[in-house]
DNA sequence: TGCTTATTTTGCAAATTATGCAAATAAACG
DNA sequence: CGTTTATTTGCATAATTTGCAAAATAAGCA
């Protein structure tokens, strides 16, 4: 009967995966990552590419995303393409961005503040 | 004329900040301080009783939390009360939740269709 | 089958970072 | 002052990240 969702009561273990999800997208190769597959799944190459890294390192940082559940993978003829599993993480990155751009403007308040005389 | 909420091209230093603000959240205690937080402010102590370590690691938790933005703290007499800044939390919480819970009744369904003969 | 391409895995070494604990320090209040 | 609450710092230990190189898989093609 109950229509609202649900949040687990701060269990141990439910706290630690939880911060796992957080911890694998505390990296900003991943998290750059994870925001492109926001768009759609893409192949590591693709990926490799737009983080500008070795691809053994682009691979192990997917598997770190992978074992978070955060992504899934699927091999198609020679490549494998990775998908965003997690879902609302577009609308984290929303708040995050906001959060981040309220405090850009106000670092330049307080410029604007200490300029006047 | 855009209504939607916007989202930053992936700059460099913006992800950095983002990333930052997962790597934050990616701990179990400091998790946990955030997810206590959703409810209102707590001071110190509650915190420390909360995660249940030395006050001086609670301590440097928060700064972490609080150099992420992710909290604000406020002094109130001899306690300093802590709250939660970043908006949006409590809505991710239920979707990595969520998804948790799904991957929990996965891995019962594989071993009950292996308990099935 | 052999060859090529794409990806993963592993091992290693170096650099960086995180952690907890204990002691010193600060800040508010009576 | 003395007490309480909280932060900072120093130190030792542990964990993470990265590049590089090399080996291992796996799929498609000649």
């Amino acid at each position: 009967m109950n229509h609202l969702p649900l949040r687990r009561m701060p269990n141990r273990n439910y706290v630690e995966a939880q911060a796992r999800i957080f911890k694998a997208l505390g990296h900003p190769s991943r998290l750059l990552m994870a925001e492109a597959l926001l768009e759609g799944p893409l192949c590591v190459a693709e990926l490799q590419h737009l983080v500008g890294a070795d691809m053994s390192t682009v691979s192990r940082h997917l598997a770190v995303l992978k074992s978070a559940d955060i992504v899934s993978d699927e091999k198609r003829g020679l490549h494998v393409y990775y998908s965003l599993k997690l879902t609302g993480l577009g609308q984290f990155l929303t708040s995050t961005s906001a959060a981040l751009d309220k405090r850009v403007q106000e670092r330049q308040a307080q410029l604007t503040a200490m300029m006047a005389p």
